[in-house]
DNA sequence: CACGCCGTTTTGTGATCACATAGTCGGATG
DNA sequence: CATCCGACTATGTGATCACAAAACGGCGTG
């Protein structure tokens, strides 16, 4: 999820067993888990590794960020209190770190942070667990864009964010999130 | 998925792998991953059953399926050719058929099939995965709804999305998705 | 020098086992 | 008769193993 990996690393049952300390038998559990929510890719013959997206694969699950993190913070909307406000500065203050010191993962821990935080108040599990194994499919893709950025800005769309939920902003709010989620994808379509 | 399972029913790796005449170490594996999907509830010893939904995650559940139901219904509208007009009203005679013999399982599988087949138009894999993963969570309570209906009227909402596709009315297709989504739905929050 | 073939190694699969723990059923006690 | 305790059973976990298939590498050949 936090680009950790690159696309298309293979790993091997062995190797995760042996990096964790125990057998095959949990790694196998692990992996065919996280192959379920898509996170990694299983050849035919049951190989492992992290998926290798497609332009067309980028563009659906930038368009299902949209959709659903739009959805997300508009129900954190009416919960979103001062406090959880502050917090938001707090961690996007760490983003802008991250940022300047070219810390791709931890930039992209950070980022999602920021989002994870304005969800959890929308009281909605189901749709907050779709939203990560939907990150968990773009994390090494993600990596691998960051990685390529020269330039790097500082999270302009998370203070429109910060700013619409001070001024409960709804239409203001679903723009900024959707620009927000959108825009980096963008970039990644080469 | 399509409610042969009754909601909170209890099984077991050794009895799930003796129905399918294979170890525990398969049945292991396909229950961690439906698990994984949300299909399957893990109580924190392990023990696996059908989830029984609260009626805060049904009504999540149903906006979950609104929000990407529409999407991909939207998506599909451009390519629905005649051909696959047809299909659908094919298979919602099927589904008509269904409600006459009260038949619960073959109800939701028609009902699904005739959602999948409009949203396979969509070429949106990634979407229609993630809708599908919905559904496996609903499909026990859906069947719990269903077999508690009395009166079953036709599928009404899946006329009007055929005409709407037909007509290439996409604001009109969006309601009657959202609508048939959300109706049956809505009676099971008791 | 490039290509293909064959033997070796790596790797996933499914089965089985020992173990710890949770669930269950029965009986004893108040 | 209800409640609680204890033994027994059922169940999941993780390790290990044998096996088959796939990947890899080196060798020989054209």
């Amino acid at each position: 999820m936090h680009g950790e990996m690159a696309p298309g690393q293979a790993l091997t049952l062995r190797g995760i067993g042996k990096e964790f300390g125990v057998s095959m038998t949990p790694a196998r559990e692990a992996v065919r888990r996280l192959a379920a929510e898509g996170a990694l890719f299983l050849s035919t013959s049951g190989r492992v590794s992290t998926p290798e997206l497609t332009n067309d694969r980028i563009e659906e699950l930038a368009a299902l960020r949209a959709l659903l993190e739009v959805e997300l913070a508009s129900r954190a909307l009416p919960r979103a209190h001062i406090a959880l406000i502050d917090r938001l500065q707090s961690i996007n203050m760490t983003v802008a770190e991250m940022v300047t010191k070219r810390d791709a993962v931890g930039y992209i821990r950070s980022n999602l942070e920021f989002h994870r935080t304005l969800y959890l108040r929308a009281q909605a599990p189901a749709m907050l667990a779709i939203a990560e194994t939907v990150w968990l499919q773009l994390g090494p893709t993600m990596r691998a864009l960051y990685g390529r950025l020269r330039r790097t800005e500082p999270p302009h769309y998370h203070k429109l964010i910060i700013a619409a939920l001070k001024a409960g902003d709804e239409p203001g709010l679903r723009l900024a999130v959707r620009s927000d989620v959108t825009q980096g994808l963008r970039l990644l379509v080469s």
